[in-house]
DNA sequence: TTGTATGCGTTATCAC
DNA sequence: GTGATAACGCATACAA
């Protein structure tokens, strides 16, 4: 942590001094460019002597190797490229936590890109870090363009699909049944006896694992020969004040309504803070069921109900899958319905 | 999105044929290497009828470039290094975005990692990612170990310090001041007659900048001859429990409190569940003042009183500065005091 | 307008 | 244990 030399007063984009490469090491060292490769990667054989020699070299001049040309000169890619729909949800910020954490401690690095949900968008940004030769490319959800997945395909390189397993996989899948979720919510709510159930959610078009929860929610409904009393799908991404209006929608029709399922904790929490606004008992008046268990719905005054999903354990396990080079497979790791006060 | 051959049922990992390169592509068209790139690139001068052989041998051969070749070869990399202090909080994220969203316009790669707010695996990210000779290295804060600001210095590549202002930048600095935050959320509470102020706070040693704003609400009470009446900082990340803990803890030592600055939403959105949880009346009994204004807080019963602070702006904006090649400099983009209903 | 040759900074394959 | 040398796939003069 020590700094005697003052540092010169040039702007980063100033100094144009050639960046010190393996050569310089090697001629500092007084040895073969061969040979300081090998001691940094600790690779092959070589004399304790030398290894010190080398080190002294690459501390002095203080050189940092050039993944750029080692990429290109090796066969394999250290760079894992990560693509998600968003980043406003915290739901795929976990995800991508649980897969860089996994991942840096190897050696990796990540490639990050975001789709806003756009599946066109997602086969340019696809098709952009494909040009990086990455190892592994990890999706969320099983839905992609053709041309994706021709790409991907195409390139050789490992595919890890996050999130979700109720379709066909193209290498990897690592996540949960969204349907099988939303099936047993719908068991759960009627369990406690409900019976008057509207759902509130957001764009199914875009998520598609949204529309998968809701599909498995009506199909546990009819199990029961019951429908919808009511819905409201709001024609914007999930959030809290999504949540809060599309309630407040619902309550006004006027039909008796004793609960209400989310398509997610965001949506819910909006829902749950209407209820507070409104002084609407819960879950006398009405019960909350969301989705995701959001470590901020479990410290509301009253925890709200909804269904624990894995998310940075998806990323982890996703990573780990790809480092051991594993064969393609399916890997459900389940959710849990997570019971709070609200219903 | 047609795909008329059905796909090979072979693993991706299993095909080991060499991926197609520019000189295939060459050979397809019946041209030169060169003209290829040129065409690729639509840089320098080539014939249309040219150009239209060379994108069909591309189309045919499905040919993607090797961007790692590309940037071995040429001077200036389009990789963008971008390190956060951790994704758990949506302040990072938030900048994430800004920052992915203006820089895939341009054709650049975000090259992605997390600190967990320690200085010194943000040492050890920057070594990493400088390996990759990125164009461009954004960090948040201005607080780093010697290791790295040397590394960085002698990287020669941009360096981009995000959300804080108040210190000494190594080249581009893009956010606002979180000391003045503090001193004028000081002078707002004081403003609407608060005087017996309490303090909640997470971890300061790890997250310098909530330390800047605490200063700056000190000095703020301070100047008017005050002084905290209480104050609570956990020894944790900020989030929702513990701010609901840590209000908990403060209203239970007795002293009289009509006002708590918490060191964020999340923290203060703890405090605020604390009270709902606990029937006190808001802002009669207690005044609540969070920051960041995340949108969650604007739509609790009682909007939470908070300072907004631009983050997509900042990740925006950086990567604009980058973009244009502007010399170093310190941008504040300033904060905008929220008041809510709890104050 | 187009093709050829050289180099980018490594890794890997050899001889030594 | 060590050091030349040939790839790696592309961009960039430069020549044609």
């Amino acid at each position: 942590m020590t700094c005697a030399e003052s540092e010169p007063a040039l702007t980063p984009a100033d100094q144009k001094s050639p960046l010190i490469t393996l050569t310089d090491v090697a001629a500092e060292a007084g040895v073969g460019e061969s040979t300081v490769s090998r001691v940094l990667r600790n690779h092959g054989s070589f004399s304790e002597k030398t290894r010190a020699k080398v080190m002294a070299a690459v501390e002095k001049l203080g050189y940092v190797p050039n993944k750029i040309a080692g990429a290109l000169a090796s066969t394999g890619s250290p760079l894992v490229a990560i693509i998600v729909p968003s980043l406003s949800n915290i739901v795929f910020a976990d995800v991508l936590s649980g897969v860089t954490k996994a991942l840096e401690a190897k050696g990796h690095q990540a490639v990050f890109a975001v789709t806003d949900y756009d599946p066109a968008k997602e086969e340019a940004l696809v098709a952009a870090v494909l040009a990086w030769r990455p190892a592994a490319v990890m999706l969320v959800g099983l839905e992609h363009t053709d041309g994706t997945r021709r790409m991907l395909h195409a390139s050789g390189c490992r595919v890890l699909e996050l999130l979700d397993i109720d379709g066909e996989a193209i290498d990897i899948a690592v996540g949960f049944s969204h349907h099988e979720a939303g099936r047993q919510t719908a068991a759960r709510l009627l369990e406690s006896g409900y019976r008057n159930i509207a759902y509130v959610g957001h764009d199914l078009k875009h998520d598609m694992r949204s529309g998968k929860r809701f599909a498995g929610f009506l199909e546990g409904l009819a199990n029961a020969g019951l429908e919808l009393a009511e819905q409201e799908i709001r024609d914007a991404p999930s959030s809290v004040s999504e949540g809060r209006a599309g309630l407040a929608d619902v309550l006004s029709r006027g039909r008796p309504i004793d609960a209400v399922y989310f398509s997610n904790d965001d949506m819910a929490l909006g829902g749950y803070f209407h209820c507070l606004a409104e002084r609407i008992s819960i879950p006398d008046q009405i019960a909350l069921m969301g989705f995701n268990a959001l470590d901020i719905c479990r410290h509301t005054p009253q925890p709200i109900a909804s269904v624990f999903t894995p998310r940075i354990e998806t990323g982890r396990r996703a990573a780990e899958l790809f480092l051991e080079g594993a064969p393609s497979q399916v890997v459900d790791l389940g959710f849990t319905i997570v019971a709070g006060a609200t219903i």
